[in-house]
DNA sequence: CAATCATGGACATTCCATATCCTAGATTGG
DNA sequence: CCAATCTAGGATATGGAATGTCCATGATTG
């Protein structure tokens, strides 16, 4: 019952990108330098986030990924579940159909009320990472990190943004 | 990201035992019978309600398990818990520490803003667990099943119980 | 006294997270 | 045009956790 580390990098990449200028891309050497993870691993972190459509990517030197839509319209669930994938929490194995005391023509017109009390659960796990964005990231971040770092990481970025 | 098949099969169990009498037991051996699952891997799951004060045990031929108190007093919570443990879904690695530019002594007053943020989410799937008891489950199965055959299961339930 | 039970330790197996490495194709800067 | 750099993605290792089996121990019951 854990995410893998990559939804925390991809956390922290978005965070990153979220001060990247207009037009401006981040390699992966870039991202995975800023924050000491391996290179290769994160970048298939990255890939999910591409295919999610979360991020624009281009090739070459200079090239990278930038957020493809405004700090404001990219969710937390969003980036969780491009990496993640949307798998529920709970898996339910039909457990019920075991029942010895059960016919054999039984039909279920509902799930297993088991599993719907745990997906009600993933819901509103999922309800509250959907009313988070990168923008509030932001603000979160400008409250606890002293200026002058936030001034360091910024001009950091710049030197390598593409 | 997923839970343990122990997760399903001890909640089940709690659900079987929910319409045990008073006084009376349900050994590993006839609980796992009944959900078709393997004896002794869910032999550890109830050894995790145990431990953790959900169910009382005895000894001896007639012996098992039974629910140590109300049904409305269990919460899915509590069951989840005390086999999945209390690990949050996201481990904050401390990335933020390899930002290159970060100041060798710097320190941090609060846990990682995208942290608290997955946190927060954790909160609230476990607020939606904890509002649900074992007694709330038998009501959705009152509506969901046919009459007869909970008729069938409790007297299944009755010739095994010890 | 023999059968049955929970407890718990040891062990095997399968699956997945966590990487690493390499190739292919696209793009850029010189 | 050419060399360097980038993303995309396939192939392959590796460690650890999930899953499952087996057995020894001590307690209890009939």
């Amino acid at each position: 019952m854990k995410f893998r580390n990559q939804v925390e990098w991809a956390l922290h990449c978005c965070s990153l990108m979220s001060s990247l200028p207009e037009g401006r891309y981040l390699s992966t050497r870039s991202l995975s330098e800023f924050h000491g993870v391996p290179k290769e691993y994160l970048g298939k972190a990255l890939q999910g986030l591409s295919k999610a459509g979360l991020v624009l990517t281009t090739l070459g030197p200079s090239g990278g990924y930038r957020l493809a839509r405004e700090v404001g319209q990219i969710t937390f669930l969003d980036i969780v579940e491009a990496v993640e994938g949307r798998k529920s929490t709970f898996q339910c194995s039909e457990i019920r159909a075991n029942n010895p005391c059960r016919p054999a023509n039984a039909c279920d017109d509902r799930p297993c009320a088991v599993a719907r009390i745990m997906w009600r659960a993933d819901e509103a796990w999922r309800r509250s990472l959907a009313e988070v964005t990168l923008a509030d990231l932001q603000d979160m971040l400008a409250e606890d990190l002293a200026p002058d770092m936030l001034k360091r990481s910024f001009d950091w970025l710049l030197e390598r943004a593409g």
